[in-house]
DNA sequence: TCTCTGTGCAATCACATGGTTGCACAAAGA
DNA sequence: TCTTTGTGCAACCATGTGATTGCACAGAGA
């Protein structure tokens, strides 16, 4: 169930790509026009667009001869209600193991 | 604002990171108990549990003279209310966008 | 005391990965 | 047509990292 959650994390845990995600943030863009405003290559933006598009994480398009990306916001929502979910869960467990020590005759430790 | 965040996502990209989370979401257990019931050595665990203590998503409590882990369910909660309030920035500026673009005049296109 | 168990630290290794440069090629514009 | 610009692909390199083994040490129990 989480098995497709992770490479979304692997994904968002790098600098670069966050940068890259934040640009694309304020309007689509090419790997060439990214590389124009981030201090890394074309290459090595293109790399990490790879990575992000196969997460779902940005969409491309073909304008002319030029491939034109958009950061899909819809994917983020879906990881963030899965991470929601499961953190309340493990909450869950946590109080509901507070409570039952708590009801239990308390244990004398010398 | 979100820099603290990418070393949260780095730690939740691993496979055995989540399976070993996943096994903590199960009651609270120490890196040799980890160890047992996971196909890993006990020092990669001890690793792997460093990273998330360092993140927040897991804490340590000493007990008698072994160290036994809890999940923080709190962490991933908060993590995720960041997350959803970046997809969903995006997704309001590409509706907003888009409704901006279908209010033109159609430009015939030869 | 002797033994077993749980940690901690260090060295080592293989592989993934972020980054670069270089080259080739196709399409838009002068 | 010639030039520019945007991609695509490949090789290469350095570093990070997931994982292992080995050893040392401290505390709990026989």
């Amino acid at each position: 169930m989480t098995a497709m959650l992770v490479p979304v994390f692997a994904a968002l845990g790098d600098e670069t790509r966050w940068s890259i995600l934040a640009a694309l943030g304020e309007g689509d863009a090419s790997a060439s026009a990214l590389a124009d405003r981030l201090p890394v290559s074309r290459q090595a933006i293109a790399k990490h667009l790879g990575v992000l598009q196969q997460v779902g994480l940005v969409e491309s398009v073909r304008v002319g001869r030029e491939l034109r990306f958009r950061a899909v916001g819809a994917e983020l929502s879906v990881t963030a209600r899965k991470l929601d979910a499961i953190g309340a869960e493990w909450d869950r467990r946590l109080s509901a193991i507070k409570a039952i020590a708590e009801s239990l005759p308390r244990l004398e430790v010398e």
